[in-house]
RNA sequence: GGUCUCGUAGUAUAACGGUUAGUACAUCGGGUUUUCAUCCCGACAACGCGGGUUCGACUCCCGCCGAGAUCACCA
């Protein structure tokens, strides 16, 4: 039977990365099994629906390259996929419910259904609403809330992360179907959309195991059988063992994006938090997640979100592109990052920068910190040349004659290009009897003043002749 | 409080009855002609506790402790 798979955010804000591992599994399972992945809006809430949200959402997944095969723009055959316009679609299945005995209106007004909470509250014992069953209920009509009239009984069902399960009559209740608005509510409405797009594997956050045996009596009262049911562990905050979300900071995926981090870091570090595949690789494609994604291999321990790996495995994936794909690739991926000083020259030579600094960049967004340099004169700061733990042996006047000898040297030099740099250097040292930490700190510095670059020779010859010798000159005549 | 789930280094994880408990991030130290990184080498560091079962237990069972989830006309 084919696989079918769905994403059910609702739309009352971004989703942040705490939310998005759920769209992750069900995708790659669905790609894995060649099988149907289905994006479905929950937005039955209509105090928290939030407008614009959807777009968030959609935009979110794509920038993680993660697509859909039935949903909103897309369609597909089980249309509309907002919950807000399948209102009678739930109707019509609550009135089955109703035909079989199994659900009723409830006419209680809320502040007795209080009244009732409060009392158990003070009695210590558990609060079932089917204790509270209004006598002779009426029809059910617009306005009314439907409950659904529960049938104590123990359930046994697998959970294919948890294992078995097994809980007592004590958990059902007769949960609210129908709100009062005529709205569905989120335990009655997926259950049927499950149903009726053909969704054979749920995919959810463990916090809805609770409600599972709830589920199990609807799907009976229904006769629908039973999807395969996947709790999802949380992904913890950084500090405490809170579930991660807005409130600790965890940001929203678009902010990731601004901030330099690639979409395939992104889903691989989500991926493989709370899985694995057994082996020690770290870094996967996302052709070779669905190739090796397993349900049973998906952790059933919350894990902590981690940034500092982040971080590492997007200065992986940052060398990986560049050695991959090459430099301009690389290149592409990072036309909103450089300095505002970077405008002012060519892309060839923003690809022989990159080049050079690649290795160094954790996120996208270090570039506008560490290149302005190539782009414009830095400001000459002679503390920071005679402070230098290498260079404070020497005095002015000799720093002043050192960047002299270089000046002539590379003045003179017939291809400016990094071998021949790096051979100029080495002759230098000779001829100066330096060590290359000091003359090369030198130089260096004087070229960029920033706290570190690339390779001497790499700088110089990215910098070119005429404004190498340019800045080396302006500095010798500083000190 | 009831019900359910979880528990290997600081973090993410491997191991599925027999290993000096492996790997990665982080941390610390060292190496690669300057710096910052990359890369390489090394160090530190873990089976929550207590009982069983077994020749043998991180692995199986029980109890405890600790952590989390849920008990809405929110999803």
């Amino acid at each position: 039977m084919e696989v079918v798979t769905r994403f059910a955010p609702s739309p009352t804000g971004y989703i942040h990365i705490g939310n998005v591992r759920s769209a992750i599994y069900p995708y790659l399972l669905a790609r894995q099994t060649k099988g149907t992945m289905i994006l479905r809006i929950e937005d039955t809430d209509r105090e928290r629906f939030v407008e614009g949200a959807t777009e968030l959402i959609e935009d979110t997944l794509k920038w993680i390259n993660l697509d859909w095969d039935e949903g909103p723009i897309v369609g597909g055959p089980h249309a509309p996929y907002f919950q807000s316009e399948r209102k009678e679609i739930y109707h019509a299945w609550a009135r089955k419910l109703i035909a079989a005995g199994r659900a009723y209106a409830d006419p209680t007004p809320p502040e007795i259904i209080d009244s009732y909470r409060k009392e158990c509250n003070e009695k210590k014992v558990p609060f079932l609403y089917r204790n509270f069953r209004p006598e002779n209920p009426p029809e059910w009509e617009p306005g009314l809330p439907l409950r659904f009239k529960a049938e104590p009984k123990s359930y046994d069902w697998v959970d294919e992360v948890m294992g078995e399960m097994h809980t007592g009559p004590e958990v059902l209740d007769d949960i609210i179907l129908i709100k009062k608005d005529g709205f569905p509510t989120y335990n009655f409405a997926h259950i049927v959309d499950d149903a009726e797009m053909g969704v054979t594997h749920v995919m959810r956050g463990v916090e809805y195991l609770s409600s599972t045996p709830n589920y199990l009596a609807i799907y009976e009262a229904l006769k629908i059988s039973r999807p395969k049911l996947i709790s999802l562990p949380h992904i913890l905050a950084p500090s405490g063992n809170k579930k991660l979300g807005k409130r600790d900071g965890a940001k929203s995926v678009t902010e990731y994006r601004a901030d330099g981090i690639l979409p395939e870091t992104m889903l691989n570090y989500l991926a493989c938090l709370g899985w694995n595949d057994g082996t020690e690789q770290e870094i996967y494609t996302k052709e070779e997640l669905i190739e090796n994604f397993s349900l049973d291999r998906i952790q059933n321990s919350g894990a902590r979100y981690d940034e500092t790996k982040l971080l590492w495995l997007n200065g992986q994936w940052i060398r990986k592109i560049f050695i991959e794909q090459g430099a301009k690739a690389l290149y592409d991926r990072t036309l909103e990052f450089w300095p505002e000083s970077a405008k002012n020259h060519s892309e060839d030579y923003r690809v022989s920068v990159l080049s050079i600094i690649y290795d160094r960049l954790k996120t996208l967004s270090d570039l506008k910190i560490i290149t302005n340099y190539f782009f414009e004169d830095p400001t000459i700061d002679l503390d920071m040349l005679i402070n230098n733990k290498f260079l404070k042996k020497f005095s002015e006047s000799e720093l002043e004659s050192l960047l002299k000898i270089t000046i002539s040297k590379l003045s003179n030099l017939k291809n400016w290009n990094a071998e021949s740099l790096q051979n100029c250097l080495n002759n230098l040292l000779d001829e100066t009897n330096k060590k290359p930490a000091e003359l090369f700190s030198l130089i260096r510095i004087s070229l960029s003043f920033a706290p570190f670059s690339p390779a001497l020779n790499l700088t110089l010859d990215v910098l070119g002749r005429e404004i190498s010798l340019a800045r080396l000159n302006s500095v010798a005549r500083s000190i």
